[in-house]
DNA sequence: CGCCGCCTTGAGGCGCCTCAACACTCGTGG
DNA sequence: CCACGAGTGTTGAGGCGCCTCAAGGCGGCG
């Protein structure tokens, strides 16, 4: 179970580098050591200091903002396989907060780990860099939703991307993906308020686009929702268009073959 | 003049790394092929290849995504010494478009030059990324922006951001700083519309919190404007907090003083 | 002069919010 | 075994923030 669920680590950073067998292995070690959460613990908390960097190896965590009227906006989600807290690197004190949304199993890496994995395997550490890149072009998309558009496709965005995501990392084979999510939670992240995600949903169901039940979502027309979204996937989809990352340092002498593509 | 303009590239890139006098050198010579541009001349085009980074020397860039229904959200400004086009080297299309808001004179560095910067100067590369890290951090401001704060104290944020990223970059040495930004452009950042920008500005004036002419800004009551926005500034002061940019292949022997922050 | 870009102002309307109240399913303790 | 409360989903009535769609003013420029 545990191989499982690492490769969903190795599929999410294997899309930024291509990782040698002795970066698989350096990888697997460095995940070791494992922290279990309980729903709604909070891992990094805005504007103290963080010095770690964590892996979701299972469950998911929300980052989010709080705001002294009490309104709470999320950020983004961390699905099993992503990493979170890189932007601690760049910062004094975390810029937001991270926490368990359901029982969560992440790797945390110490500074001093990283700073060693820079040295021992640069294209590793630059793989954690460029997903950090991969956030903000997520985060640019969710700019757009919350910017120009109505409620509706708003949220069949939401649904859209992360269910594309769970799928990208390996999980959810039948036609319906995990789906932790409560109308709050939606509410948080689209900018609406429950009452009003409650209702959308609703008009999905009877729409027959989705159906949520038992902590899944199943998209049963994702064409039309997608259209009614404007939903174009292309920014999940990061495939680096540049060797750079196999400059620094090779562990391995074999030429890339993502310079290729 | 152009070296006072460099400068504020440097300036930019400086808060990332420690630049050595050879990287410094190096860079002025990265950023001689430059571009004029005029005002809404594009420089980048959403969902076609784009194999460039630019820096701005001079004048406004904004970043944004145009949709289907006429409807525009403008994710970033660029202004003078800050670095666009990073995310290009993560997908094979540009996701959102870059034009001029005003006369520009911009710096183009190809990607084979950007990848022989990574083999001569690693560091100075890297501080591209992280300046597109820098980004993240902004937009998640932005997303808070348009979730959850009412107009008024929107605009207000945007207008501080703006100016705190100004006076970073050396610019505005008097009361106001420079401001090109039509109601328009205004409105297609904050997901409003222009009459309403309108009546908020008018407010802000009678309130004489600002003052808006001639193409500039000043903020006359910042205290007030800032409590009213929820505005913090961290996100806007990175500060590595890691020696990480020295580990790859320093290009000077000396220990870097980051480290010791 | 006449056009165009930009700011301004007004009247009317809709999308989404606010503030409830209620149903249902749990886990929990008496 | 049932009472209870917490968490979540659902529904309703009323209201406000911001939009839509105009029209008009004003300065700059060909």
């Amino acid at each position: 179970m545990a191989a499982n669920l690492d490769s969903a680590v190795a599929r999410n950073l294997g899309r930024l580098i291509v990782l040698s067998d002795a970066g698989q292995r350096y990888l697997a070690n460095l995940t070791k050591d494992v922290i279990e959460l309980k729903p709604r613990r909070k891992l990094i908390d805005e504007s103290r200091p963080c010095d770690h960097i964590f892996i979701v190896i299972s469950g998911w965590l929300s980052e989010y903002r709080q705001l002294r009227d009490g309104g709470r906006q999320i950020l983004n989600f961390r699905l099993p396989g992503e990493v979170t807290g890189v932007d601690c690197l760049l910062y004094k004190t975390a810029l937001h907060s991270a926490a368990a949304l359901t029982h969560c199993t992440v790797a945390q890496i110490s500074r001093e780990a990283f700073e060693d994995t820079q040295r021992d395997f640069p294209r590793l550490a630059s793989a954690f860099l460029l997903s950090g890149l991969r956030d903000g072009a997520i985060l640019q998309e969710w700019a757009v939703n919350l910017g120009r558009r109505p409620a509706f496709p708003r949220i069949a965005h939401l649904l859209l991307e992360l269910e594309r995501r769970l799928r990208n990392s390996g999980l959810g084979r039948e036609a319906s993906v995990p789906f932790p999510l409560k109308q709050q939670d939606i509410a948080d992240c689209t900018g609406l308020t429950t009452p009003y995600v409650n209702r959308v949903l609703q008009q999905m169901r009877g729409m027959g686009l989705i159906s949520i039940s038992e902590d899944s979502l199943e998209i049963r027309n994702s064409d039309e929702l997608a259209n009614a979204a404007g939903f174009r996937p292309d920014y999940l989809h990061a495939s680096p268009q540049t060797e750079w990352q196999t400059r620094f340092r090779p562990e391995t002498s074999a030429p890339a073959a993502i310079a290729a593509m």
